[in-house]
DNA sequence: AGATTATGTCAGTACTATTGACGTAATTTC
DNA sequence: GAAATTACGTCAATAGTACTGACATAATCT
């Protein structure tokens, strides 16, 4: 049955337009970016029996050695039960490790192995030769002005999450968390 | 158990940094701005009993009204039994309607009804108002570099599929499709 | 001592995606 | 005109990621 059922509304045939000011242009441009963006390390974490939010998890232990089962849940806004099945794998297969914390031994750190070091760095390489491939012709200028767009996407309130990393990034210590 | 099993690799307490020329700022930051990027629609989408999938159908359709079921498969890069149960719903809820192929009977052409149209707008509005906080300080210039970076993070062979988009956007015509 | 916190786990459910198989109608090819 | 191909739909089974709710344990705080 092609054709409209019996109270089916009437087809629009025009496209939607930027009318009211809709941003369609970029909506659609980062629905395709990131699609593709997640797509190179998806092909990588198959081979491993992983999907995304192994990398997920993998990502932020390497970027934040020693953060807790609580601090990465805030980080990734998933729940603890969502979190527990990948976690397990991830540490059944020797990328992470956890350890008591020091001050609170309730606490779980969390750190990378070498093996889980490395597959972190498998997994971001192709999606960094993506970004360094996007920016070739630009200078520092332009680089700035997209991380800066893309901060900007970002929840105000969630913005804190970035610059711990940002801070770690270029080499600042950070007190205690 | 906190402590490491016997096997275990030892755990690496060192950030993982910019090494190997990795551009971990912008990796970090993609993900954060396109998960709150997707949360807005998300939270409408609710109230629906709809999902992501549901959006993208959607937008798609109103972006490209006629567009075949094959044609909105590559665009969507899902198998039609991942489309099926999605565009059934947004069918049945008057959302969406199929007409026969003009030219191939066999075809079904996808339109959005008035009440698509409606829907597709409002899940639009909050992405839009975001992209344009984002880029609030921001001129023309800025405007189209951004552009201009999302474009270049898709894959070269599927940029095809945004041009059209792009084509329509600016109000061109496109003869036939 | 009792309340709270950090973590783990069990059970059930939902959404989105996959592969593989099969069916039907329409078009194309020989 | 018969056969092959194409466009679409559908059934079945499975996987990955997420959710809510409930309950358990150990450690810390009040």
């Amino acid at each position: 049955m092609p054709d409209k059922s019996p109270a089916a509304g009437k087809p629009i045939r025009t496209a939607i337009t930027t009318e009211d000011g809709i941003d369609f242009a970029i909506i659609e441009l980062f629905f395709f970016a990131y699609r593709d963006f997640t797509s190179d390390p998806d092909q990588i974490l198959a081979d491993y029996g992983f999907g995304r939010a192994h990398h997920r998890v993998l990502h932020f232990v390497n970027r934040r050695p020693g953060l807790t089962v609580a601090e990465l849940l805030d980080v990734l806004k998933i729940t603890k039960q969502s979190l527990a099945r990948v976690l397990k794998q991830l540490i059944d297969t020797d990328h992470v490790v956890q350890l008591q914390g020091p001050r609170d031994r309730r606490q779980r750190e969390l750190y990378p192995t070498a093996k889980g070091r490395a597959l972190a760095l498998a997994l971001a390489r192709p999606q960094s030769r993506r970004i360094h491939a996007a920016l070739k012709d630009s200078g520092a200028t332009e680089r700035t002005l997209v991380e800066r767009f893309l901060e900007a996407m970002v929840n105000p309130e969630l913005r804190a999450q970035i610059d711990v990393g940002s801070a770690k990034l270029s080499g600042k210590s950070h007190g205690e968390q």
